[in-house]
DNA sequence: TCGTAATCGAGACGGTACGTCGTGTCTTGCC
DNA sequence: GGCAAGACACGACGTACCGTCTCGATTACGA
């Protein structure tokens, strides 16, 4: 009597299309390993390993490492990240850069971005993912921010695009240069300087 | 009559120590690789290739990759960028940063920037290097100017850490997501804003 | 009116049978597939995706490579070659093996069965095929050759079985290394050997 | 104090030239292969996996699965088969042929055979090395043993190439359909036959 | 007359192997 | 001891097929 052994799970096609079993597998296998080993210990082969997939079933989802990455991160970052509304740009800055830093620190999404900027520099189709896909998705993100103030006549609205390119500029300096310790005056000198808002005030 | 065979270039020891030539063409041949196929290309095999170079020659002056690219781009800046002075930290940002972008653009260095960052998100050592070596030596040429700055009232001295943060954060956001067209607008609007002049006067 | 779509010449099914229609475009594709390509190229995906036919169509009809291997000879063989009667052992081997030569050489058949000896030592169902099935069925259309010779005196009937033998294995092994050249006197020399005739006669 | 660990046996480069014990390894690890598991589970990543050797080292030294086949299987025959010398074609005949076919049953002989063939069959570089370096090595060692009976008057000279190329072609056909039972007198009988001995003599 | 059953095309699935590239280490033999 | 050369073990790359699977549609046939 062939007996269905315990570790036969497993996971085989659904028909002509896309398994999400398969595809929740790769991104969590993919999360885990740049948890544990970061973007130096980063294969598809491992990933593949990991996720008990073949190969070509990544390659036939994300045709690249970066579109990969740019899943993972994203379903990261919503699970997590909030944008904050205090009613004052440079608090909301406070706050959400002492957040952002801490997810980069805490989850693997640090890891996980480094590794996205990182294989943009490697490949010009990750360049371009994340020019023109990634960014101005975070920029969008950001920009709600900065018009709330703009609204308030914190700013004026036509530098919201430049403050925020200084704030992902800064945000990446930190991250890439792995200086993401929780400094609170820094990161406090310097919301005050992006929102334009001088120092002493409440 | 010493015959010169045409193919009888080969590089040899010169004794029990560093051989200057072998230095240089190992650093000449990074620098070329760079130039033409970018960090995606660049191997410690192709540059051994190219300079005529035993692999283990480079390993044992260059511990890491990041070591080899720092070398690079050292050589590289030191012979193109300076610092300019033209009596206002804004127009002094928005020559600086012009020059610069040009210099990434048009030299080598832009790659082998992007080069070093990618690969510290890669290798420790090259995180330590670019962390502790290379970043405060930037930060430090750029403190010059946001000092001259601070000495003729334009911005306060305590900001002066803050405003050089931003703006290499700036530059190396454009850098990395591949935006480094002569925007002079957007460079300007950003430059007064990192330099807190506000937007009109000259 | 049902009106007929030009891209529409889908083949489904027609009902719980065996489509003809596929089975002819899949025996069509493979036949085509081995004359391009040959064994190299030879992969039941190629098949499937020149016949318009779905993988589990053919693995459904065909268990293994070389049941499709054999259909294909089969049908090939039966609608070209014909054994000769001209009266002497040694003229038919001469003809015949001047025609199969030629059929091997110029049509697909010599790919197709190149193809199938090679299955032959991957697969053991297909080497049980070709010596069970297959082998039988070419000895047995030989032997007719040999037996009339037999009965005309020009070879004993006890040597029969082997004289096709040796006879098979001359053609295999030109077949297979590659030497299917119309090379006449040579081939007159071998009928000769095989059919016992002194040189010289006719 | 980092003790040498027993399994550390690494088989390292020894300067830059071939290194005899890889070599070694790959060729026993490809025999064993070979017998094992057939021309079916022959890959060079696992031959790569058992010798211990990394598969760019079996790719350089041997451009083709067929080339290697061709060293495995001479050094197999080397060790193994002598040609007999009776003092008659068909005793010598008798005696190779029954020596041949157990030495193609009872040693990975005959896989690696079959093998190489078949990889024939896949690979137009095989096909070359079968053909122009396989086949005359063995052709011109089984012609001492008809040229030597030609000097003895058994068969014309002129008739050397032809009985040697009916001799190997009936070799092949019994390996490559996997009838190479000791049938001593079907043996017996074609030795007869492509030695020209009439039955019944001893 | 209508379910049931077997067919069809399509294509995703987990795998294995391919042949190539780069890694960092090692050794040789010359200078 | 530095040097060029290049072999070595390792492991990732992205691709091609393997043989299995599940789908949704299309018929034929039996209840």
């Amino acid at each position: 009597m062939p007996e269905t052994s315990p570790a036969d799970r497993r996971r085989s096609s659904i028909g002509a299309r896309r398994n999400p079993d398969a595809e929740a597998a790769i991104l969590t296998a993919a999360r885990a390993l740049l948890a544990e080993r970061g973007y130096a210990g980063f294969s598809i082969e491992e990933v593949a390993r990991r996720a008990g997939a073949g190969k070509p079933t990544i390659y036939r989802w994300w045709a690249t490492k970066a579109d990969l990455l740019i899943d993972v991160y994203a379903a990261e970052k919503a699970s997590h990240m909030a944008l904050p509304d205090t009613g004052a740009l440079w608090s909301d800055l406070l706050a959400y850069t002492r957040a952002l830093w801490g997810f980069w620190r805490d989850t693997p999404s640090g890891s996980i971005f480094r590794a996205l900027i990182a294989e943009a520099q490697t490949t010009d189709a990750a360049l371009s993912a994340l020019r023109d896909k990634f960014l101005p998705d975070r920029l969008r993100d950001l920009c709600h921010m900065f018009e709330r103030a703009a609204e308030r006549g914190e700013i004026p609205a036509s530098e919201i695009d430049d403050r925020v390119g200084l704030y992902i500029g800064f945000n990446w300096l930190h991250l890439l240069s792995d200086r993401l310790a929780d400094d609170a005056p820094a990161i406090e000198r310097t919301a005050r300087l992006i929102s334009g808002q001088p120092p002493g005030r409440t």
